[in-house]
Order: C-alpha cells, then structure tokens, then sequence
DNA sequence: GTCTATACTTTGATAGAC
DNA sequence: GTCTATCAAAGTATAGAC
C-alpha cells in the first residue's frame, strides 16, 4: 500500500517523476498532488512554495551525490596524486551512476532536473549548492586546479562555468539529444553512453592553452 | 512621441527589454503591455500567445544575425579554404557584435534571450530555429565538418551540442558570472570578453581526438 | 484591420476548521 | 497533519467599438 509512505515523501516521488518528465513550470501543484493522492495543502505545509519542493526534490539526490563525488575524488587523489583531468572528471562517473540504485532510471532524473533546475531558477539554485555543498564543490575546484597547475585561476573559474553550461544544457535536453542521434546516425544512446562523450569534450576545453 | 510607434513593435521593444532582464516565466503580459502603453489583448492580436511573443522577440536578431553569420562563415571559406575551428568560431564574433549597433546592448540581449529561451522552452525554440534557418545552420555545420575532417559526423553533432550548451548556458548567466569573477579575482568583463573566452574552450573540445 | 473592455480558466498560495 | 474553501495573479479568449 502507497499510504504506508509519510506524505512528504509521497510529494516528493511524484514531484521528481513528473519533474524530470515535463519539466518544473509544465508541472502544476495540483497534478503533483493528484498523482500523489494527497490534499493540494500538503504541498504548502511541507515544502512552504512550489520553489521549496524543486529544491527538496534536488537534494534528496545532491545528498546522496555530493559526499560520494568528493570522496571519490579524494581517493583519486591518494592513488594518484597527478590525476589528469580526464582522471578527474571520469572519477565523478560511478557516484552518478550509484544513483540508478536508487531509483530507476536516477542518474538520468538527477541529471535532468539538476540541469533544467538551475537554468529555470535564475541564480537560486546556484546560490543553494554553493551554501550547501561548498565544501565538496571546493574539492573539486582544487582538485582540478592541481591537474593544470600552469592555468590561471580565474581560467578554471570561467572553464568550469562552460564546463557546467556543457553538462547541465546536454543533460536537460539528452532525451532529444539521443532520439535526434538514433535518426540521423543511427547510434544507441543511453545517459552513460552520453557521459562518456563529454568527457573528453570538457577535459580538452579546461586544459587548453588560450 | 512613442505613440509613432505602431503597436506590434511597442510590444516587442517592451517585452525585449523585460524578457531579458528578469526572463520569461518572471515576466507577466500584464507588466508588458503596461510598460508598452497598450492594451493586455493586443498581445494576443498580434502575436496569438506569449510563446509565439517569445519566438518573435528573438526572430527580431535572428533574422539579423542568421544572414550575417552565414555570409562571414562564407567569406572565411573564400579566403581560407581550410580555416580552422579557431577562425569558425571567430568568424561569428563580428556577426554577433554588429547587434550592438541596431540597439544598446544588442549583443549582450540577443545572446541572454537565446539562452534562457533555448531552455525554458523544452525543445519549441530548437525547433523552430532548425526551421527556420536550417540553410544558415547547415552552412556552418559543413565549415565545421571540414574543418576537422578525421572526427566522424556523429561525434561532430554531439561536440556542437555541446558547444551550445556551453554558449547558451554561458550567455544566460553571463551577468552573474562577470558579476563573480570581478569579485574574486578582479576582472573586469563585458559580453565580448566573454565570447573571446569561450573560443578556445569550444575549438579545443570540438577537435579533440577520443 | 486594430484596439479595448471584460470575462474565463488555471495556478500557487493561504486561512481556518477539524 | 490534513482538509475545504477561497484568494490573487497570470495566460487566454471573445464580443464589440472604431
């Protein structure tokens, strides 16, 4: 029986589903609620506004991802203390798809509602993962600036942004992406099939010599 | 007097300017037919619906900016037949600066509209640009494809993807990552400093051999 | 052909009873 | 914690004036 699960719960499951599906504004309040069979209230009592639920929805994942990511990468960085960069953003790979244990299909939901999440909420959901999860981000940001020790700070600062634009654009629009490959080139895509393409594509673009 | 201006382009001056300060879920109809000085169902009159405004908006500088970029793009094949991804991309910095000059911060508007509209609209702008200017798009693609003759059609369609993730992504964020960067390392950055950045980071990941 | 007044529908949010 | 009722704001649609 579903009311076994607490209400909150019961939001954030059909949030995340129809989210990741139809994106944050084409997804009403009151079909969330009818989907999850509770009162439309409920919403407002647990979350406070519909931007409260996006975030609550997104951090079920970020606390799983986050902790995991960073110690990915510190182990990385104990086994090979001159990672490449490709080292690097390759470490990330396997907390992304621990979250396919999670949830079906949980890597590709993360990644979709992380991606149209940060555009659509103009600057709110950049500053709630920088107060959030700094410390893992700054890990990272380290991390990366050990492995192209020669570029100037502020480069990584502006790479990591394009970086991040790369990522969270492909991942929002990778249904699309994978349907438009299987067409014209004939390809079977998946999200990890995706992940490995980019790889090397933002590596290249970090690394460069201006 | 503004009331020379007929109604349709009063919209569109309004609804620009308000689109790209605060977006588009952000900015009601109401907000810009008062700004405007018109009546609430002219935009309807004239356009049909806010999404067809949206495209409207935008069609403004693509119907600039998809001409010129083609003919630059043409230019540098005459004169370069075996241009670099380099010269490509830069080939598209003096189309997109040229904005400036048809209105006060052209450039810095069109690239921000294109980027939260490529987003938010969930695949309806992707459509109707490929449409619409599919010839000028295709045009660059096969500058692209020869320029780096070895990387396989598909992985080409997936780089530039990529590279319009990156773009987008960037230009739609581009006030608050200036904003930063001046911050905390003391830049002092405008748009075109931005796409000057961007470059190398786009050619690097394009051409990169897996 | 254009424009306006007005009303319809959906949505996020809230107050108050239980 | 949950529910009903209700509100204000927003996108949309239409009838009718000019």
């Amino acid at each position: 029986m579903s009311s076994r699960i607490d209400t909150k719960t019961k939001i954030l499951d059909a949030a995340e589903k129809l989210f990741a599906e139809r994106g944050f504004s084409e997804t009403s309040l009151r079909l969330i609620t009818s989907k999850a069979e509770v009162n439309l209230a409920s919403v407002n009592y647990h979350f406070g506004s519909k931007r409260e639920l996006i975030r609550a929805v997104l951090a079920r994942y970020l606390d799983l991802f986050m902790p995991a990511a960073s110690n990915a990468i510190a182990e990385l960085q104990q086994q090979h203390p001159h990672a490449s960069l490709t080292d690097i953003f390759s470490a990330l790979v396997s907390p992304l798809l621990t979250l396919n244990s999670i949830r079906a299909g949980g890597t590709r939901t993360f990644l979709q509602l992380l991606g149209r999440g940060y555009i659509e909420s103009q600057g709110h959901l950049r500053w709630f993962i920088t107060s959030h999860y700094g410390e893992h981000l700054q890990s990272f940001v380290t991390a990366v600036q050990a492995s192209v020790p020669t570029i100037p700070r502020a480069d990584i600062f502006w790479r990591l942004h394009f970086t991040l634009g790369t990522v969270v654009f492909t991942m929002a629009s990778a249904d699309a992406l994978i349907d438009i490959a299987a067409a014209d080139f004939d390809e079977k895509n998946n999200i990890e099939t995706v992940i490995r393409k980019v790889i090397p594509y933002i590596a290249s673009g970090v690394a460069v010599s201006a």
